[in-house]
DNA sequence: ATTTATGTTTACAG
DNA sequence: CCTGTAAACATAAA
């Protein structure tokens, strides 16, 4: 189930081998899990890949973009002469066969690569969208959390405004793009701050400190590759490592790393959340 | 076997 | 408005 590093992971991995392929054509296997009309996107070529909040933006020369939301449980697989690129949840269909039996749509392109969208429980989609739905799709996003757009001045901002505890604030896509339970999680216990904490009681000098975290947390999955904490079968290359240096996410039960206190779990707004009750008062 | 949880996001009820 | 819960669906763990 992939946050933000390991979006951003898949999203560089299919740049370095989507840029000018020209798209085939679309097979939707799954009705809901393609938004627009698939079969009016052929002929076309890959101008860019990106990725914006959880988002991954593969922009078109006809002017349009496909954009992939993995959601829980996708996966984008990209298939070309024995080669294998991508990740997203970690299932048994990293190395199956494919199509396996969780795809749902079947990119192909005119060079008889194949790019594989997989997703066991049906949260996730692919969507085509012309420039004003572009625009319309990102229009109540808030600022990406690793752009420079956040600052401390805008979190303390928003923070005043409501009275949700900081965890569900920092997870509000109206307020940071692209913080996701695993990250938020570790970052308030980088920063010392219990995420039961009513947001607004939050110092400034907090707040900069929370900020940092989360950057830093964030940069850090990324440059791990992303994580991969469920059953997953280590396949090179696709599977991230974020798992192996996490500070709290679901460790109940484990010392903590900072002061051996044993990390403890509660749910907010029916999340889980893992923290050290010593370390963040 | 049955219940519970899951890294997401949105819609709806109160 | 805000806030909490359910829901989309499938699987594994308890």
């Amino acid at each position: 189930m992939p946050e933000l590093p390991e979006v951003e992971t898949i999203a560089r991995r299919l740049k370095k081998v989507l840029l000018k392929k020209t798209i085939a054509s679309i097979a939707v296997l799954r009705s809901k899990s393609f938004i627009g009309d698939a079969k009016s996107v052929s002929g076309v070529q890959v101008d860019s890949v990106q990725r914006r909040a959880k988002i991954i933006i593969i922009s078109l020369s006809d002017g349009r973009s496909l954009l992939v939301h993995l959601k829980m449980t996708g996966q984008l697989m990209y298939i070309h002469e024995g080669q294998r690129i991508g990740g997203g949840h970690p299932t048994a269909d990293f190395v199956a066969t494919l199509p396996s039996k969780h795809t749902r749509i079947i990119i192909a392109f005119t060079d008889e690569s194949t790019l594989f969208f997989n997703d066991m429980r049906v949260f996730g989609w692919i969507k085509v969208l012309d420039t004003e739905g572009l625009v319309r799709e990102f229009a109540d996003l808030g600022p990406d959390i690793i752009s420079k757009d956040v600052t401390v001045e805008y979190l303390v901002a928003k923070l005043q405004s409501r009275s949700q505890s900081i965890k569900q604030v920092i997870m509000d896509n109206q307020v940071l793009a692209g913080v996701g339970n695993i990250y938020a999680s570790d970052a308030l216990h980088l920063a010392k701050i219990n995420p039961s904490r009513e947001g607004k009681s939050l110092s400034h000098e907090e707040v900069l400190d929370l900020v940092a975290s989360l950057k830093r947390v964030i940069n850090l999955g990324i440059e791990m590759g992303g994580a991969s904490i469920q059953n997953y079968r280590n396949v090179d290359g696709l599977v991230g490592h974020y798992q192996d240096v996490r500070r709290v996410y679901a460790r109940e039960g484990e010392p903590c790393g900072e002061c051996g206190s044993i990390i403890v779990r509660m749910k907010q707004g029916g999340r889980s959340t893992f923290y050290c009750s010593v370390c963040q008062l």
